[in-house]
DNA sequence: TGACACGTCAGACATAATGTCTTACTATGC
DNA sequence: GCATAGTAAGACATTATGTCTGACGTGTCA
């Protein structure tokens, strides 16, 4: 059987979350950032990772300028549902359902989670009947 | 970066549900289920990856017969638990609650979905307030 | 113009994970 | 004792992943 290869690895997913925190930015600015006091190889490392997430389609680059700048072409949300997804195909035959009542149930909620929760159903409630918003 | 190997990989994972739904059972057991017709290779591979499992604390062994028998150590659920966690911890530093909320509105949740999920909050908002009853 | 600082591009590389397979050894039944 | 079937130990090939090197391009400035 095959390996299924990570969507975006550890090393990829640092520089995502920098991407996501800090916004777009140059090779060298993300890493300055993830590695304070780096070499000039791990500048290669930055390059080489941003390559492969462009390659897959997780960052865009853009080449206009000489320098080029980089940013997020998914968002953290996304990858989430992504990640999510596979959870659903590998372990729920691709339901989703199992995983929410796992998060309800196997989760301390607070009351505040709860709330918010309740109150994103009803939001989701709300178009079925008196087609209110949306 | 050193990488984080996978909990479960999918070899293993097609172990683990084929004792899930067919319960506990025997390296011929399996290696026959899982590659039918399967020459004498694929019986070391079952057992190689059995002994992994076993390894990782996610399948126990019964040596006491002569015929070692294997049973899952951890649940579907637990496995999804585990899982879901892995993906907080990486992409909402270690908190559920983005994931839930994404599971909610991102997925078209069936009525009925909702409904059991309006049941579930109410499950765990009982016990909280305890001027209601008892 | 030439030196050079800095960037991109292409690809080599080491290590580890993963799936597969081989061999040696052990127990059991005839 | 021998054959059969099991376990134990580990070799092996492939690939993923993080790291790094060198060639080359482009702009700046004395």
């Amino acid at each position: 059987m095959p390996r299924t290869p990570q969507d975006v690895t550890d090393a990829e997913l640092a520089l995502m979350r920098q991407l996501w925190d800090a916004g777009p930015a140059t090779i060298r600015r993300l890493a300055d950032d993830l590695y304070p006091g780096g070499c000039a190889s791990h500048y290669a490392t930055v390059q080489k990772l941003l390559e492969r997430l462009e390659d897959k389609g997780y960052v865009r680059r853009d080449r206009r300028s000489n320098v080029h700048i980089f940013e997020p072409a998914v968002g953290r949300d996304e990858l989430i549902g992504t990640r999510l997804r596979t959870i659903a195909e590998k372990l729920c035959d691709g339901s989703m359902t199992p995983l929410l009542t796992h998060l309800v149930r196997a989760n301390k909620l607070s009351p505040a989670d709860r709330q918010s929760l309740r109150e994103l159903i009803k939001e989701l409630d709300g178009p079925e009947k008196p087609r209110s918003r949306r």
